[in-house]
DNA sequence: TTGTATGCGTTATCAT
DNA sequence: ATGATAACGCATACAA
């Protein structure tokens, strides 16, 4: 059977073909090997040859196709990172910062939000493997479930733990939220607070762990009694603070002071507190983490835990990076910390 | 010449060596065509052999390769996003949105910060023709750049634009910020405002036209004479509202009214107010676009041009997978529009 | 119904 | 220094 191209009906010149290293050769009158010689900088191509091929490349608009390059060095130059949701400014900020060190090292990051849902991770760890990431950044939801653990490891993907551990099972990076929070409550005792609530979310994860064992250990050093009740730790969402707030502050001995931790959170606190009526720092202290815009603008500004989310994407991105050039050798279990700082505003009054 | 293979002498069990077809095939004894019959579920298959191979392709935890997929589909199922900077929540609401339409049709989107450097965008289209993304959706900086324009065109991808638009040239997707300015200066004229600033950046946009155009027909339809000297221009960032809301204030005829259009720009403008001591609405009235959480919040809320960011994502996305699906035939233009809502809050008085 | 062989767009090995 | 050719992992036309 006489085999008919189907041709377009295109006028010659620019044609809707895709162009593939045969034309870029035919064009130049080399072979495809040289072609590729030539945009890999192997050494040993004759200088006039490679400028006729650099010109047929030009000529004819080639790029070469990053696909068929990866399925031959079997790579993928793509990383994936994995969080709850990209409208959060932390992730968006650790993307910009990731984005920053794979770029230039010709990477491609894909960030993709999970919602918090275990489900999704699992999916999403998958679809990175299907289409065989080189590495993966993750923000888990709860570090302990383990279907998300299984699919990590059946993944074989490097990776690295952001604002999360495996225990000694794997790189992590994350802020110093220990002694963030241990710095912030010893504030608030000096200011004499004796009664401090905590709203938080992210059970099952190194942040939640490390800020609790901060104010256990600040009130116990300071022989202050923890109540309890005075602890919020079901959730990150805005709706949550607006409502834990207003219980906490209904309560017959409320707060003197109030830990926020969690960016979208600090919008419900405060308009649940503007919802009661009650003021800041006049009936409650308030800190915040992390610091925002939205901190600093509001009236009274709000005295903040700060780390920089950006510098956690680079480091993170840095590290993963580094692990997948030694991927034949073992995957060596580190441990980065980045320092938090106190932004002392105007949300916490003396007692 | 006897082939030898090079095997790396390892144990049986759990190999490190990436799996393909062929060990599925071999493993149930079929043939690799049948492998690849079951899992894009070909009709014909016996019901056992299936059975087989579904079986053996648990037992290895094999996943096919969709690098090795996409070469011989000449797809790649990516879909390339590039805007400014994905902490601007504004994108990263869009992208949450697309995500979610593109996610389920099994396209990878690829969100990418451009920082606005057209530069940088010329790179990343080119980046995204390299790696043979199926789609653009495209937020540049400047419209009437030819560089972008060109890399658009060589790379030869299906794209829309959104909150951007190429005349007649392009399918685009935005708001309709003609109707939500033309609202909110109508709303401040009723107020007895004469004196409106406008704050805003986007040289080159359609957002920044249709908003201009809209202050100029209402100024006109109210007969008042604008005052260039009002219009501050260039910049979205938080720095330029700080410094020209200052200015502004400053003059010895001074705005009544300011309209603060670009997310960032608002805490900006709320501090520079803050940093001279000015108060809103007293000093000078406030409208902002978009609706945040942090305009909500402040101490008065904000009046805000809202609309739905996430909207505008699944918009695009399913636009351009569309107009993916019938790449063949014409690329009929298409513009599109959501509608924008006057959020009344605090920040206007009547004067 | 199933197997075999070829091609997708590259790169690398082996000749020349 | 350059060309021919065999992989890479998969899907499909064709053969059986």
């Amino acid at each position: 059977m006489a085999k008919e191209k189907k041709t377009t009906g295109q006028k010659a010149g620019v044609s809707k073909k895709r162009l593939t290293v045969h034309d870029v050769a035919q064009h130049a009158g080399v072979s495809t090997g040289t072609v590729s010689r030539v945009i890999n900088e192997v050494p040993g191509v004759g200088a006039d040859v490679a400028r006729r091929v650099r010109a047929a490349i030009d000529d004819l608009g080639w790029l070469p196709n990053i696909a068929a390059q990866n399925i031959r060095a079997s790579t993928s130059r793509m990383i994936g990172f994995i969080f709850s949701d990209i409208r959060n400014p932390l992730y968006a900020t650790m993307t910009k910062g990731a984005e920053g060190v794979f770029g230039p090292r010709g990477y491609l990051l894909v960030s993709s939000s999970s919602d918090g849902r275990m489900e999704r991770e699992v999916d999403l760890i998958d679809l990175f493997r299907r289409r065989r990431a080189d590495g993966l950044i993750l923000t888990i939801a709860d570090e302990d479930n383990q279907e998300v653990r299984s699919a990590i490891a059946r993944s074989g993907i490097s990776f690295v733990m952001l604002e999360r551990a495996l225990d000694g099972e794997a790189t992590s990076i994350s802020a110093d939220h220990y002694g963030g929070t241990r710095q912030a409550v010893e504030h608030l005792k000096e200011m004499g607070h004796r009664r401090i609530a905590m709203i938080t979310g992210g059970r099952g994860t190194l942040v939640m762990r490390e800020r609790l064992r901060a104010l256990e250990d600040a009130m116990a050093a300071g022989k202050l009694d923890p109540d309890p009740d005075l602890l919020r730790l079901d959730s990150f969402d805005a709706e949550y603070g607006y409502q834990q707030v207003q219980m906490l502050m209904g309560k017959k001995d409320p707060p003197t002071a109030i830990l926020c931790l969690g960016v979208r959170l600090l919008p419900g606190v405060v308009s649940g507190l503007q919802n009661m009526g009650k003021t800041f720092p006049g009936d409650v202290s308030l800190i915040c983490s992390n610091d925002t815009e939205t901190a600093s603008i509001l009236t009274p500004p709000i005295t903040a835990i700060r780390y920089d989310a950006q510098l956690l994407g680079k480091m993170a991105a840095a590290v993963l990076l580094e692990q997948i050039d030694q991927k034949n050798s073992k995957p060596e279990v580190k441990k980065f910390e980045i320092p938090t700082e106190l932004v002392l505003r105007e949300s916490v009054r003396r007692i």
